[in-house]
DNA sequence: TGGCGTTCATTCGTATACAAACGATCGCGC
DNA sequence: GCGCGATCGTTTGTATACGAATGAACGCCA
């Protein structure tokens, strides 16, 4: 039902070689290694690797934790309206809570405004796990920006936030 | 077989009003909007949506684009280099290619110094399809780095750069 | 040359990610 | 009070993304 708890972290990086750029004799200005969306893409990933490798013993996912976080974070929330929290569209949204549902970290109440709607809560177990997860999720977010020392940590987050709320 | 092609954008943001920050009155230091994780993503989130947007009359997905693209650069390739190439593993690889061939822009052909593996190579179509589109993956790169200015973009790359192949 | 560790491509299972369409409900305006 | 556009949650279909396992072929070394 979930990924696999600590994986091998094996990164599928086998025969390092053939990276070299073999550019074209005019020398080509367009390579995939200097366009932001390829280099974004890559930093995800390797955001992802780390944080599998760092709370796999706890089995969620990036997603499943910015889900269940957000909802301790906020109290008692409409499904939607959580995914709007955590940027997931509502399709994606449904798998994701439905998850975290089936594991019993969060439950789902009547909601006495909206006959639509059930209010999703984290519950107990829910909550315990948020807590005893959030150091690690600092240190991921430090991991992840280990390549940058201090000074350059800021830059690149302010940059990095206009370009993902732009 | 293939996504939506120019679909509606619709990015599925609406009621924006409930994203404002109602923090613990204690105001936590540990917010989503701040995590790397998070601003990766959804800057990806948003040149996917760029490139939905602007390649969508060729039909292509970044993915299959940067693999048809890398073909065209390198040359006769296997597949398990392609994806190194590209940053996907083998079983991600094997779909992407797949499609690629079923749409006649991708063909296989034997290697004469390996039995497992087949060649792969644009088609002519391919290669004009690339050509084509070339100056639109250049402006969804532009596009996507918009909210930077000249000296911020040299900045940023320069660091995501660290940041995705650490 | 025979064996064995490596690599290749594929398959299966699971989890995001999103477009599109759907039925149910809301809420606002008239 | 009714009507209609907006929103809610769901489902379907497609495309990444990756772990794990597999059978075939490779290549190197004893």
């Amino acid at each position: 039902m979930n990924a696999r708890l600590v994986p091998v972290v094996s990164s599928f990086a086998t025969k390092r070689e053939d990276i070299g750029q073999e550019r074209s004799p005019q020398d080509e200005d367009y390579t995939l290694e200097r366009q932001v969306g390829h280099l974004l893409r890559r930093a995800h990933q390797r955001h992802a690797a780390l944080f599998q490798e760092r709370i796999g013993s706890a089995a969620l996912t990036p997603m499943q934790w910015a889900a269940l976080f957000s909802l301790v974070r906020h109290g008692p929330t409409t499904q939607n309206k959580l995914g709007r929290l955590t940027a997931m569209d509502p399709a994606t949204t449904q798998g994701v809570v439905r998850r975290l549902v089936a594991r019993g970290l969060v439950a789902r109440s009547a909601d006495p405004t909206d006959r639509r709607t059930r209010l999703l809560s984290a519950t107990e177990g829910g909550r315990a796990l948020v807590a005893a997860t959030l150091p690690i999720a600092r240190a991921i977010s430090d991991a992840t920006l280990a390549p940058l020392d201090e000074a350059e940590r800021a830059i690149f987050l302010k940059l990095l936030s206009r370009m993902a709320f732009a």
